[in-house]
DNA sequence: AAAATTATTGCACAAAACTGCATGTAGTTG
DNA sequence: CAACTACATGCAGTTTTGTGCAATAATTTT
């Protein structure tokens, strides 16, 4: 029996009764309860389901499963978007890019914060939706199927008529010298109204994005207010943003 | 033994077993364990399994979970849904409402069929991101929290701008006398403007809301083309909708 | 046809992952 | 608080992996 056969199953289990109990699990499978065990906090830390005294629950949302198995670097992410989530002020208007760390952003939003948060990402839309009291407004548009946000010119459009206060910006590289740069051109002119939509541009990014390129510009590097990384802020990694109007967290 | 046989053997096995094990078919198709573990690596590289400690096993809807636990009426719904997909032509341009039903519709579309959906709801929009075949288009807006449609101004903008084939837009009550009605204001305002859209009006809707009516309307019943039942069309609770040139399935 | 290039395959070996067990600690229950 | 169950952690034995290397097969170039 394969570990990840055996985290299917469990998986399949809570999905079925809504809970398990490690011991039962062990029995059916014919492994030691230990196994069980390590597997039910892998998925516990994947966020799949919800490890608790005795066994696991489920996450039990309402109808969607935001299972996010796979997110590279998951706890470096986290660690951004904590450090993202301290700039948020009560009754701020704000913009969410797509990318797995803001996932893992509109995750960490305090329950009992009230912003208003516009983005075109469906995964954070989903997520945003189970807090009950944020605004969420969707930009539309034509969904891109790989990144599963909204393109093209119904979300620019869009987002051709607001300001918000904070953008918080993922990107797929990041240079002191190119600046934001991405793959996708479509994606690029979203980015583009993102930044011309906000009045600050915080830039979370893992360090392994710094200081590489893409064929595509979404702006300068001085345009960027904020950049958040895991490192901490004296790293030398970030040496060569310093000096560029750049707050460092 | 061609490599490309292999993969194909490999393929096969996970799609009747759900996973294979390494050393299994290292054995059966006489090679080494590394051939084996190579080919699974490019097939994991191509996307047409998971490959996992040990062996490699589907890939199965593990990220997202689109759950259908709790729906109330699901055979029903499931039926009338059914009736919706008939009605489907390839490359044709459709308008969603929300609701459970539609959920089922959204679900129950052919993966093979090309369409272009567009959608104010976010489970709906969720259950179509799957279908690779499908162009989707979300209506943006600010998200009502309890229905998960996107609705104001937004939105109904967005709709003013396009005109479709098809909507098949759910509803809270249909009564032959006062038409399409619903609870919620903004959600009338929101249809409205769906029906507006729209060449044709399909209306998919469970027995048990036949001859009932809300606070707020939506449209009178001329306006509907096609009313959609898990009835069979002769049925005498459908009576009263004939002779209004609406076509009952 | 010969030579050169590229792809494929098996093997060796060190690194990593997996699993059960033992031990001491933390949490639960009556 | 005492008995009991569940937990985290470290360890050891086993299995699986990744990688470099060499031999062979297939393909392309000359």
């Amino acid at each position: 029996m394969l570990k990840a056969e055996r985290k299917r199953f469990i998986l399949n289990e809570v999905r079925i009764h809504n809970r398990v109990l490690l011991t039962d699990i062990a029995e059916t499978l014919n492994v030691s309860v230990d196994t069980i065990r390590r597997d039910i906090t892998e998925l516990h830390k994947e966020r799949m389901l919800k490890k608790v005294h005795g066994g696991a629950i489920s996450l039990g949302f309402d109808n969607i499963h935001i299972g996010r198995g796979d997110i590279y670097a998951l706890e470096l992410k986290t660690k951004i978007a904590q450090k993202g989530i301290s700039l948020l002020k009560m009754g701020q208007v704000i913009l969410l890019s797509g990318g797995t760390t803001n996932m893992e952003f509109a995750r960490l939003i305090p329950v009992e914060l009230q912003i208003t948060c516009f983005t075109p990402s469906l995964p954070v839309a989903n997520q945003l939706m189970t807090k009950p009291n944020i605004d969420l407004i969707f930009i539309g548009g034509k969904m891109a199927k790989s990144s599963q946000i909204a393109i093209g010119g119904d979300a620019i459009n869009m987002l051709s008529d607001i300001r918000v206060d904070m953008c918080f910006l993922g990107t797929n590289s990041i240079d002191s010298k190119h600046g934001l740069t991405e793959f996708d051109w479509e994606i690029v002119q979203l980015k583009k109204a993102m930044v011309k939509a906000s009045k600050k541009v915080v830039c979370p990014v893992i360090s392994e994005k710094l200081h590489s390129d893409q064929r595509y510009k979404v702006c300068d590097i001085d345009q960027v207010d904020i950049l958040l990384t895991e490192l901490d802020p004296m790293d030398a990694r970030l040496d060569s943003f310093r000096d560029k109007n750049i707050q460092i967290i």
